[in-house]
DNA sequence: CGATAAATTGACCGATTGGTAAAAGCTTAC
DNA sequence: GTAAGCTTTTACCAATCGGTCAATTTATCG
């Protein structure tokens, strides 16, 4: 009957592709609609079957929200949990914006998941980001602090170097459109290897992390 | 009748008022739920009246919205616009960066509003943005460019260096939720200073703007 | 004041919303 | 096979959606 607690407790091969397939669907439509303006009848649609189904598989339009953006939140923290404090600053910062940037290349639906529930005041996340998220920010900051100290960058407030890494990275894939708008619709490769090229440029500079010369 | 087109021709007094009642409460609604979350209801409600009242003064919930949009395009390229050729590079970067993070800070709710719209695809002004935007954004480029040539701040490329100062500037406004849960929720103006100084530092060590020393 | 236009309202419309009930169809294990 | 449970569908629900209409109330002007 209910699915995600049949009696025999394991899941059918049907449950694991259709739950797929309705998830990838609601990514779809919750990335290009928020919640709020996304509707199980879209996602229905797109995933190829009806709402009653859709609903056999998920109770509600809240469900399937929910496991998106648990899944979304995890991956979206990996860069950052890589950042090593034994690495060095340059080339750790340096992997950093990269990592952030392909994500935004490989993953901009998730990365406009994201953003919407953030912009519309992340009615469904807050603790997840007063909590794990606040709690891996605070971390990574002591290690740049460390950095700081010890002569490696230049000095600055860690958060807000955090902060604009996220802004610029995410700008590509959230803002695409304008992006794409600006620079006219040629295909993405050159594009993301020259905003690679400047985001690096500008923040290893920025804090100075390169010999000083001249 | 129609209030946008009475006989008279002349806006009555009570046209004015109700109608910028009813922006600034678009302005709440639709920035935080996008476009399609929003409701008419919801508007009318805050703005205080009933709906049929609002449909008085705006035929159709898209025609708000366009208004808004339309008002806040042209206040959100005012920074750009005052970009000035003559000026020199890293006082003109530095106020840049100084008037849009002002404007997070001042009027985040038309950065929402805007966020929201281009996030979900830009339906409503797309045209504006393969328009007006990209030529504005074209011309400044070029300004950024005869820099780099006369050797007045470091090789970059122009386009991502104007997306950079928009993300990171528009950041606070739009994911404001999350800087919160980051920082904690004390309150503005400290937070304010650290991000301008930390921004202008980043960018004008980025682009050498500084003498070169040491 | 009275008259004319502007402003506001309650009642209502068809379409769509998120979600349910129950029965029919389908798989799977024995 | 057949029975048990899993899957899907049809029909439906109350609530809400964007928007209209006619009637009423209020403001304005001579």
């Amino acid at each position: 009957m209910i699915p995600r607690a049949a009696k025999t407790q394991r899941r059918t091969r049907i449950q694991e592709e259709k739950e797929e397939k309705i998830l990838e669907a609601a990514l779809d439509v919750f990335s290009a609609y928020g919640f709020r303006g996304a509707t199980i009848d879209q996602i229905a649609d797109a995933a190829g079957m009806s709402k009653p189904n859709l609903l056999y598989y998920f109770r509600t339009k809240e469900a399937i929200h929910r496991t998106l953006l648990d899944r979304m939140l995890f991956t979206w923290l990996e860069p950052l949990r890589a950042f090593d404090p034994e690495g060095n600053p340059e080339s750790e910062i340096r992997s950093y914006i990269r990592r952030k940037l392909e994500m935004s290349r490989d993953f901009p639906r998730e990365s406009r998941l994201f953003a919407n529930e953030i912009i519309q005041g992340a009615p469904h996340i807050e603790d997840e980001l007063r909590g794990p998220l606040r709690e891996l920010v605070d971390e990574k900051a002591q290690v740049i602090r460390a950095w700081i100290k010890a002569g490696k960058i230049a000095r600055c407030d860690p958060y807000h170097l955090i902060f604009s890494i996220w802004s610029t990275t995410q700008h590509y894939a959230d803002f695409d459109v304008q992006v794409q708008a600006v620079l006219g619709d040629k295909s993405g490769e050159g594009r993301f290897e020259d905003a690679a090229r400047f985001l690096e440029t500008l923040f290893l500079r920025g804090l100075q992390v390169e010999k000083p010369g001249a």
